[in-house]
RNA sequence: GGAGGGUUGGCCGAGCGGUUGAAGGCACCGGUCUUGAAAACCGGCAACGGGGAGACCCGUUCGUGAGUUCGAAUCUCACACCCUCCGCCA
């Protein structure tokens, strides 16, 4: 969330970096919380004051083993009147509370003002979508024809967006996190981690807003535990309710998971294939780092991501999302687009965000040991590298022969025991 | 599922209902000593909120929530989580 003496100090400067981002900030109700806050807590503390100063008398008295009657008489009836004043005091922090929680980041001043992804900045373009002398197919009928994908299948075990894989397809599926988490921690330097799968609603709320977003997530009936939709609700949450240490920073953790989504907000979108589904692999790199650091760290870690589609031989182009199309909890995020020749579009394949502290302030991820005195909230970041359906997509597509067979990325051969194309069995 | 034990500061760990934000240790920071380092010794060192120009002042926090009390880390109840043993089980 954001800096609660930010909006104090600065309301102005909050009002209007929310505003880029298309967000009306209810300033009257925030003002009416705070002052109502400022009376209630200035009064309750004074009383508090009083309390403890008659208590603490009555303790001497008592250890001298002298009359304490008189100060207790002054003390009668103080304590409701403190307690009243308490439970008020906390059911209007309360509201507060739930008040900022769902108030989105402000995006970094060089984010472009926008309102949908049309108004996002291509600030990147790498490799040359290939020219084929053949009719393209997209990946349901090249999975089709392959043997290899399989909806009809999965639609009877669990419905709409699920698939079952078979044969190369799905060593394809597994060589392609294999060779991602390689990457990632044998050149990048990130520390591989595996993780629970589901995770509390506090987890959840420290990501992002559960009370904005609990639709979109898959919840076990009667439990406090949500499917995670994407690795980073665990591993960011590592670090929640912790302080550390200056020196340990920056800390780099990769980790191939199974990402759940609900979907609820896309009936009709991407129906067709693997694109959209409820339940796809992503291999995610995430870094918690020095607040200084935070920029720098955010262009490597997009870097990282692009290298595994470099690796792969995949053309895409880098969007830097507008504010309008910022998530809740980013304050700028890069999206890598891969070329897929099936929509003859540049198509989503990886999210790198760059959340400041707004993630860390909502779970208490501080360090300490920096400039100044007193901890301060790290600064987290993540993204996709890469999500491992979409990229299976585009290796389908784009490696297509006129034969029907794919050809398999030379990066990624020794990951299919040394099997360079993939064909009908 | 059954039976016990536990949850205190960055970490470990003590704590008769009363000047306890909390002994002691570790870690960390500064100093003495040393050619330098280590050791030893001396000193410092919780977080969060509010107020103040500032030195400071006030408040909150001992798993969470209720309760008893003038007063709760300490007593009572409920809940959560962790550990051990038994049962079941990949």
């Amino acid at each position: 969330m954001l800096d609660i003496q930010l909006l104090r100090k600065d309301l102005p400067a909050v009002v209007a970096g929310l505003a880029r981002r298309g967000v009306t900030f209810d300033e009257a109700a925030f003002r009416a919380l705070e002052d109502e806050r400022k009376v209630l807590q200035t009064r309750t503390e004074e009383l508090q004051a009083k309390r403890n100063a008659l208590n603490k008398q009555v303790g001497m008295l008592k250890s001298k083993g002298e009359d304490a009657s008189e100060v207790l008489a002054q003390a009668g009836g103080l304590g409701d009147e403190v307690k009243a004043n308490e439970a008020a005091l906390a059911a209007l922090q309360e509201r507060l509370n739930a008040f900022l929680r769902v108030i989105p980041n402000i995006p970094r001043p060089e984010v472009a003002a926008g309102a949908s992804s049309d108004d996002n900045v291509e600030v990147r373009r790498w490799g040359e979508p290939r020219a084929f002398d053949f009719p393209v197919k997209d990946h349901v009928d090249l999975g089709a024809a392959l043997g290899g994908l399989d909806f009809d299948t999965a639609a009877k075990l669990s419905g709409a967006r699920f698939s079952v894989l078979r044969g190369g397809v799905a060593r394809l599926h597994r060589a392609l996190a294999q060779f991602m988490l390689d990457v990632h921690t044998r050149e990048h330097g990130y520390t591989e981690v595996y993780v629970p799968y589901m995770v509390t609603g506090e987890c959840a709320d420290g990501v992002s807003s559960l009370a904005k977003f609990r639709d979109d997530l898959f919840k076990l009936e009667g439990r406090d535990l949500y499917l995670i939709p994407t690795a980073e609700y665990p591993v960011t949450n590592f670090v929640r309710d912790t302080l550390l240490e200056a020196k340990d920073l920056p800390l780099k953790f990769v980790c191939h998971s199974p990402c759940f989504r609900s979907e609820a907000g896309s009936y009709g979108k991407d129906t067709r294939g693997m694109i959209r589904q409820h339940q796809f692999d992503k291999v995610e790199i995430l870094q918690v780092v020095h607040p200084e650091k935070s920029a720098e760290a955010h262009e490597a870690l997009t870097g990282h991501a692009q290298a595994i589609l470099e690796r792969l031989g995949l053309p895409y182009r880098t969007m830097m999302l507008c504010t309008g199309d910022l998530g809740f909890s980013s304050a700028k995020t890069y999206d890598l687009e891969v070329w897929l020749p099936g929509q003859q579009a540049y198509r989503e394949i990886s999210s790198c965000s760059n959340f400041e502290a707004f993630q860390a302030r909502r779970m208490q991820a501080r360090f300490k040991g920096g400039d100044k005195g007193r901890p301060e909230p790290v600064h987290t970041l993540n993204g996709s590298g890469l999500a491992v359906g979409r990229t299976l997509v585009a290796v389908l597509e784009n490696g297509q022969q006129a034969d029907g067979s794919v050809t398999v990325p030379p990066a990624l051969v020794p990951y299919m025991g040394g099997v360079e194309r993939i064909a009908r069995a």
